[in-house]
DNA sequence: AAAAAATTTAACCGGATGGTTAAATCTAAT
DNA sequence: ATTAGATTTAACCATCCGGTTAAATTTTTT
């Protein structure tokens, strides 16, 4: 199942990202690390020199797909719409390829918030600017009038949450059918899409507050 | 901040939530919890004999707020859609009251989702009625039709996610202003309610599909 | 071929941690 | 007052686990 290089290095971060993930870091051993990545204990801290270090790296190379370029999306122009659709595309998109990531990032995050302040600098991540767009589609008139951050929440909250929640929606929604759970997974891009929109863009029997 | 009877019990039982659900089950250590209830490790063990057990026990008692009766509600008559309103009042209150269980429930399901059986059963989770109850009101034409399941996890999602993602909103979001978190969670029902309902009211320019 | 780097083996250390135990002390019920 | 249960103290054990080390072996580079 490897994908890239096969050098040990990547061997490792793959095995490290696998045990992580479905471990956290807490559960995590650095002997199972070892055996996934077909290697010894030594060899591991040979190249990674401590469990903490090998995480670090670990969870940078994930977060890597946690926060989409939704900026960039955001700047290009054209209605709001359009770009939401896109938006809730992308991620929708990302997430069946890579359905473990919220789970794992909310878990992390919730354990040492900490690293958040790296990640917001190094992805340069500017919600402000987002939300000031958001404003301004609403000012405008496009979309009905409403605080920002909650369309914004909104949109990421169906997009992200099933992933997040999957084994309780594994079983206690699609009782234990994979397929079915991942046909649902298939269309939420197309559902999200359509009840956002329903949900702001503006009608005359609109109650606008 | 004790609530109940001051059993050594209770305190025990209080103590382990608050490790455990900040801790998580791998993080959190039998001595912490040993101090928080202001007791010795030797008479923890006294009570729950392991640490599998004690978790047990809390976990039991956390849970039980994480699923409420949306089943009672759903059983009532009256509109659906007063019925979804009534749903996110209960569940927006029950999370600001209690805004650590989805993080928490969400973690050791995650870890362990073996534990979700006995949940199932015990609270007597039937989601196939609610999904029913919404599909009868779609084919009445009281709201839009999609599949019932996406309904409920739109609503779940945008009720649940905000809490389980604290941290992020709590830093990218807000900036460390706890008051504009608390303030924006107060808003959550309000918002959601309208969103949800703007979403799925059927209107003469609405594309049924 | 020689040197350098990668990898293995296997043992070990030390600290943290879950759990136990035995004796002593305190508290509440009989 | 006696007794049983609750609680403390303090030491202890076994295990797990992250990390280290040293030597041997293999692979790659020069």
């Amino acid at each position: 199942m490897e994908t890239k290089k096969d050098s040990t290095e990547d061997k490792i971060l793959e095995a490290a990202k696998n045990v992580f993930v479905t471990k956290g870091m807490d559960g995590a051993r650095m002997q199972e690390i070892a055996d996934e990545a077909g290697i010894n204990k030594a060899l591991l801290h040979y190249y990674f020199r401590s469990k903490e270090r090998l995480f670090e790296a670990t969870f940078g190379e994930i977060i890597k797909y946690a926060f989409p370029k939704i900026t960039q999306i955001v700047q290009t122009d054209g209605p709001i719409v359009t770009k939401i659709e896109q938006i809730i595309d992308a991620y929708i998109d990302l997430l069946i390829k890579h359905p473990f990531i919220p789970g794992f990032v909310m878990k992390e995050l919730n354990r040492d918030p900490s690293g958040l302040f790296k990640i917001v600098v190094k992805f340069g991540l500017n919600p402000k600017a987002i939300f000031d767009h958001i404003q301004l589609a609403m000012d405008r008139g496009e979309i009905i009038k409403m605080k920002p951050q909650h369309l914004a929440i909104n949109i990421l909250s169906m997009c992200i949450f099933p992933f997040a929640a999957r084994p309780i929606l594994s079983f206690v929604v699609f009782k234990d059918d994979p397929k079915a759970l991942e046909a649902f997974y298939a269309e939420r891009a197309e559902i999200i899409k359509k009840f956002v929109i329903d949900a702001i863009v503006i009608r005359e029997n609109h109650i606008d507050t």
